[in-house]
DNA sequence: TCACTAAAATACCAATCGGTATATTATTAT
DNA sequence: ATAATAATATACCGATTGGTATTTTAGTGA
């Protein structure tokens, strides 16, 4: 076996990630690690204090992968429309080919560390913070550059925005299809035009 | 001890709804549930198959007592716009005083058995499915009626609304907080108002 | 009052859980 | 080449899991 631990540390991190975002941190079990990696539980302990720092490294891996991707789509293009535009886009190609199995690590983990967890709720509630103020910048540059009409608040929409986005992809993956994004879609790509100048 | 089997029964599903909706299904055990009710594991195994029946029945409930109380909400009012408000106001209210805690229990169960859970996730679809089928009969009904403008998508309308509530209620309770609630309450009244003839 | 029955309590099961202590490796410095 | 060290593998731990078999208990009809 390979002796890099820093190797073994990501291999460990990059299988556990699919593993607590389809079964969920209560149900993924160390084993379930054990199998996917191919690498024994002494591996896992000597590079990890317990179970919670694995599924938190797997969080923030998780979180980056989704935001270097939407920080990616947003930049390739310039207006603040097209930015919340290119957002949706994203996270209907995330239900048709979804780059981390399981859904959405912000939403599933927020739904398991609301009430328990909560070493993972702190870092849920920042990364939800940070993602709400990049829209919320988004919009507000917009308005200062003549894209979005000026009555705007920032604030309301991305709370809406992203509600809105979390909740439809809890709907369209629980009900394994489609529809239900196309008409939320629909509506939220009439709202980025309903505020746009 | 009470010696009858219906209220043996009923006593566990209403103990084990909650522990079922803050922990979720794999986190909670049948210890939780006769821990709970002081009732022991042979009268649980007893009045239930295993504890994939026991969820079930803990989910239908769940389920009931939001439905039941949208329902005495919904009737009250007799316009589809104020009925579609008052569901919003439902919900703010849920998240003040949830009648059940850990939260909805449909976005709940939605996520924990998206993956896994067959046996809850064909009930959790089916429960959806109700609501957003009368969100859409609410709608259909207001244009009928002369209260809703004739060009809206009932379909479309039935998502949205129920992709937004779903997506802030999450994010409500991740923040412990209702400052987000509050902002998509105003969008959404705003929308229903912008509908409204 | 006394069987009979059904419900609930108790005792037990193998399997698995997260975690640790120890043994075995592979790598590096000398 | 070899000793020291760090990383991984192995073996084991008590606790808990869902579930079952058995015993005790409460309620019922005769």
């Amino acid at each position: 076996m390979a002796r890099n631990p820093e190797l073994t540390k990501q291999l460990i991190i990059d299988k556990a990630l699919p593993i607590f975002n389809t079964k969920g941190y209560a149900a993924a079990s160390i084993s379930d690690i054990t199998a996917a990696t191919g690498i024994t539980k002494g591996a896992i302990y000597g590079n990890f204090k317990n179970k919670d720092e694995v599924a938190t490294a797997a969080f923030e891996l998780g979180v980056e992968i989704v935001t270097s991707e939407i920080r990616k789509r947003v930049k390739k293009v310039h207006t603040a429309p097209e930015k919340l535009k290119a957002i949706v886009e994203f996270y209907q190609e995330y239900i048709k080919k979804p780059p981390i199995p399981g859904g959405c690590p912000v939403l599933n983990s927020s739904i398991e560390a609301d009430d328990s967890l909560p070493f993972l709720r702190s870092r849920v509630i920042r990364s939800i913070a940070l993602l709400k103020d990049s829209i919320m910048k988004m919009v507000n540059r917009g308005i200062l550059e003549g894209q979005i009409k000026r009555d705007v608040d920032a604030e309301e929409f991305a709370n809406f925005f992203y509600s809105t986005i979390e909740g439809v992809i809890s709907l369209s993956r629980i009900e394994g299809d489609s529809r239900s994004f196309f008409f939320v879609k629909r509506f939220v790509n009439r709202q980025i035009d309903g505020i746009s100048t």
